[in-house]
DNA sequence: TATGAATGAGGGTTCATTCAT
DNA sequence: CATGAATGAACCCTCATTCAT
């Protein structure tokens, strides 16, 4: 389940009609609530066709297999992240520029809506990220960060102080990601409190506001 | 295997003599190896006892089955991952001791400590730590994290400016494995570069430098 | 598999095609056969497939398992031991309707057909019956017998000369099952003998034509 | 398990010293507890051996491996029956040799020792036995009868009014065993109550008295 | 296109037995 | 004599995948 040969990723058929891709999504939601449900063990093909109320082989109609199934599953959770990311930055953006003050607290708000994103379905992203890791896609994760660079990168006048170095975006990054999926597990109840929240955000505004590392030269 | 029913966590067999310490340290080694190379997949009782160079029966002696194994090897990683760091802290503050001037920045010694470890075995540990989540052993993965406490807890004179409350350092410490974890998955090749150190460092500080917020009623 | 755990009964699967009902018969001739031929070390489920002609894990499609298979098998011999004494009782209670006279010791037919029927894959019944004791399932074990009291009890006009009791029954019917698995169990070459047959009726109708115990007060 | 291959029936070494003959009775023990505590499936050598206080080793040294534990054990148990009916018996015989007058109902007695017999340990008999007639020894099964038949047969005024033919002994005994086996098996409650003691009793009378069939030719 | 019965390789685990101590 | 660590064959069962309908 877990080797690490690169899996073939475009599904089996792009779907054009309405109708298939109704049914991609009904195939990974089922997927989704699987995997929510009971782990990693309980995923398997046929019991994720069952809960679509399709047959396994319709499955494979649209999927490559069940890996396919899982790295579709991940870009999915992905776009959610970015999606809500990004519209959260957007309206605290555009709300700046539209009374022409400052955007209140704009960092907080996309913090905030990545808290929510973590809070659902914590054991499906684990799981269908760790996938998407086994599968060799790995990369694909920083989509969403992406996603928010570009759309910071943007507006020209200045959301941080300073311009944040590609390396610099990597650890911010990666380092709220760890804090909120730690959180996300279970490993403390902080996920939904202020305070946590308040923390992020203090960790995000500590580190961007720091003057920076002389350049490096990797 | 990703159900979280509780895992009956002691070793089968409570290994007094010489040879059968030897024995299990062997097997956890084989598996180590075996995750490290083949991934998850690949981590059979039949060929983790074969590479340790036993019959898969020897195996079960020692342990209570597949999951035991992961276990106990997640657990072994961690008490690495705790002893490289407090070692290198302690060489770092015994150091300043001796030579009655203050020592050359030991977070910076803990954090190149980190590094290391987290350069080893990437696979392997990623995956047995997932493990000990599954297992709902989560709340362990906390123990190095709380070796390093107790160490810079026994230091009177502020290593940090601020003593840091529990939920920051929850927040810390899941943000500096976030981005290691990241660096080390492979997303980018910055693990070993000074400069990825170098912002580690800068994360750190400035985080541990804040005043904190203010008292949350949560 | 001799624990006492209650298992559960139901194949996994409803045939309701012709099909699926045949395949069912296959899997039970099949582990009738090799526990006849084997006794119960042989029967493993892969091997009770492979003489059925079917892989493993079809018959894991129509059974929950390895008991499972057994009980039914058990179940199925039940079936053709009620069927078979039914039948020869019916015919000669029949006969004698027909002819308007004594049918020619109706006892004596039916013990025939019972002689005729442990005649039969005399291991295979024991350990199948076995089986279902086990299971927990051994009231079943009375349902030929019950079937014959149904019988006899639709028949006003005494059968035996006088209406058995509850206790009488079973005292009766488990002394016949003792005899006959005695002797199908080849401690002796009665089986098949008429001298046999004839110490059965005998014993029958010793036992049955006494006055009956004082009702007890237990 | 259940194979019916010949088993060589002598045990390793024939103990002659008081220690050797001990530890044979304390694994003989440590397996009857062990099949009426966990049925067939926990009748495992390591386990036995290990509820004896020994090594599995030792168990081997007295054993010719598992199968012979059992052999031995259904022997020691048709022992057991043998003394228990004859002891009966004989008290009850020599009760009226020395008063002088008809012993009071000796066929009850032996069939009270009998119930009491079945009463103690039921699981494991039966497993014993089944074993003995897997193992081919099933004619062992008939030794507590021989026992009693010489006994009968050494009074020569008839204990029954007729002398019984090796065939009515055998249905006799055989059915008299199902009748106690299933009461035992606890298919009904049956097994204590005077009333069915009252019913083998009566059975016993019963059948004993009839003429006798014919001489057969068999 | 959709189905689901069928497959068989392979997984985790047990246990009768041996052999070096 | 006694031990018990070690073995490996074999068991039961699952599941990704296919193919005839």
């Amino acid at each position: 389940m877990g080797t690490t040969r690169q899996v073939s990723v475009p599904e089996r058929r792009i779907p054009r009609q309405q109708r298939a891709l109704a049914k991609v999504e009904v195939i990974l939601e089922a997927g989704a609530q699987v995997l929510e449900a009971g782990g990693p063990a309980a995923f398997t093909t046929n019991r994720v066709a069952e809960r679509a109320g399709v047959g396994v082989s319709t499955l494979y109609q649209y999927f490559d297999g069940k890996q396919a199934v899982l790295v579709a599953l991940a870009r999915r959770e992905l776009d959610h992240h970015a999606a809500a990311v990004t519209q959260a930055l957007s309206a605290a953006l555009e709300g700046r520029a539209s009374n022409g003050q400052r955007a209140t607290e704009p960092d907080r708000l996309a913090i905030r809506a990545l808290i929510e994103v973590y809070a659902a379905r914590r054991n499906m992203r684990r799981i269908a990220f760790d996938t998407l890791v086994a599968a060799g896609l790995g990369q694909e994760l920083a989509r969403p960060v992406e996603a928010v660079a570009a759309l910071l990168a943007g507006n020209d006048d200045a959301l941080f102080p300073a311009r944040l170095s590609p390396l610099r975006l990597f650890v911010l990054t990666s380092a709220m990601n760890g804090a909120l999926a730690a959180a996300a597990r279970g490993d403390a109840k902080h996920l939904a409190t202020p305070a946590f929240e308040e923390e992020l955000v203090s960790l995000v505004r500590a580190y961007a506001a720091e003057p920076g590392a002389p350049p490096s030269d990797i």
